[in-house]
DNA sequence: CGTCAGTTTGAGTGCCCTCAAGATTAGTGG
DNA sequence: CCACTAATCTTGAGGGCACTCAAACTGACG
């Protein structure tokens, strides 16, 4: 049930967390004129980095990973993301990344040449702009501050702490955290392997602060220790 | 001549990078009804974390960083701003991060009052909010790129390859790459130390991928080594 | 029940962080 | 112009953490 996000895809990511406040979310107005819906398994691939870009996608349901390749081969997981959020492309010619579903999800898909850039003026098509760019600027500005942890330890539990905020943003039970993706695409995401991702999360279960209920349900048990976790915890 | 970033600045890096091609950029269409220009000397604040947000900045010359400083009290610094880069408050009534004037900057000052959001309805409003979010987003992105490189010398590599190429970007000479910033903030950015930083420079040095012609002045000799940095290097 | 993907655990090594001191540079005032 | 000071940069030594390689374990699925 583990899917892990296939080799390459790439820095686009689409949201990490809802867009800000002074834009309000009004899907129902955008999906009609220019969307259509989607949904596909877990697994499927929604386009590979470098693919000529068609279209921009917004997450309805399930869970969507975007990945990079980066030049020297080494992948990088550049966003998980949720209902509400933004992925694809909004301006450029090429996917900059791959998006690829970890759970079944659904999405819409804004094609390009529906609501092509700038050329149908109108509120309507701004606010959709605005809100796709606001998402994916907080998708990337919060993996920054979750690369940001020195230990391999701390950039755990900033992330499961991530995850439960994520889920309570959405309306979800947070407090068992659900874990969507493998601990590859985690390591890929944090920049660490996916053994010190394991190893932490055994250190973190033993000293009590989660408890490991499945591989990919792990309940907070101390929020603060896991937010204080100093350098060489 | 080493300006460091003083303690605290944020995630509100503003750019790192020039807008994407498809909206293009009108400075002169948006300095005259917003905005107002500033010269400020390198150390200069111009705005603190947390400080009720009044405007948004754009880099007209300079240098400029932002930071931010975290809950467990470390520093990280998530941007350095060029000409024609975005930084400051697009939407939140906070500043999320400081700035602070690396060398002396000149900037462009938008009020909020005078283009509140979504207040004043029009082409020239909504373009100057997409490049915003377009040159946040892209700072973020670069910064979670470099960010994930393995070990401390990929990192540095990575490091000035940017640098290089945001100065050709903007038609400065690209090889000998100035360094404008301190040790410690290239070390808050990079997620390492200061020595390390040094130490890096220091092996890249001896090993011929570059030449170090004073410390803030480092001319680029193999850039195809530098990007193949692998792990253990 | 067998297979396979994913996860966990183990042992060893190397990198990087910490602490510390010396070298270099910029700025200041005589 | 030079000496002095302070900040920044560099280099060194030591130890801990994380990566690498490897193998065992678990659970899902046919």
């Amino acid at each position: 049930m583990y899917t892990t996000l296939s080799i390459e895809e790439s820095v686009r990511p689409g949201g990490f967390g809802a867009p800000a406040p002074l834009v309000a979310l009004q899907p129902e107005r955008h999906v009609r004129p220019f969307g259509q819906i989607e949904t596909v398994p877990a697994g499927h691939r929604l386009y590979m980095q470098d693919d000529p870009a068609h279209a921009l996608f917004r997450v309805l349901g399930g869970t969507v990973g975007t990945s990079l390749v980066m030049a020297n081969g080494s992948r990088r997981v550049t966003g998980f993301l949720y209902e509400g959020d933004y992925f694809g492309s909004i301006f450029s010619d090429r996917y900059r990344c791959s998006a690829e579903a970890i759970t079944e999800a659904t999405v819409v898909r804004y094609n390009r040449r529906a609501w092509g850039p700038r050329d149908v003026p109108g509120a309507s098509q701004d606010t959709l702009l605005l809100e796709a760019l606001q998402s994916e600027r907080r998708t990337a500005e919060e993996h920054v501050l979750l690369l940001g942890g020195v230990t391999a330890c701390a950039k755990v539990a900033a992330f499961l702490l991530y995850l439960s905020e994520r889920a309570a943003r959405r309306g979800e039970p947070e407090n068992p955290v659900s874990i969507p993706m493998t601990r590859y695409d985690i390591a890929d995401f944090l920049g660490t392997t996916p053994e010190s991702v394991s190893r932490c999360l055994t250190k973190l279960n033993r000293a009590g602060a989660i408890s490991m209920e499945t591989s990919d349900t792990i309940a907070l048990i101390d929020r603060q220790t896991l937010s204080d976790i100093p350098r060489g915890y």
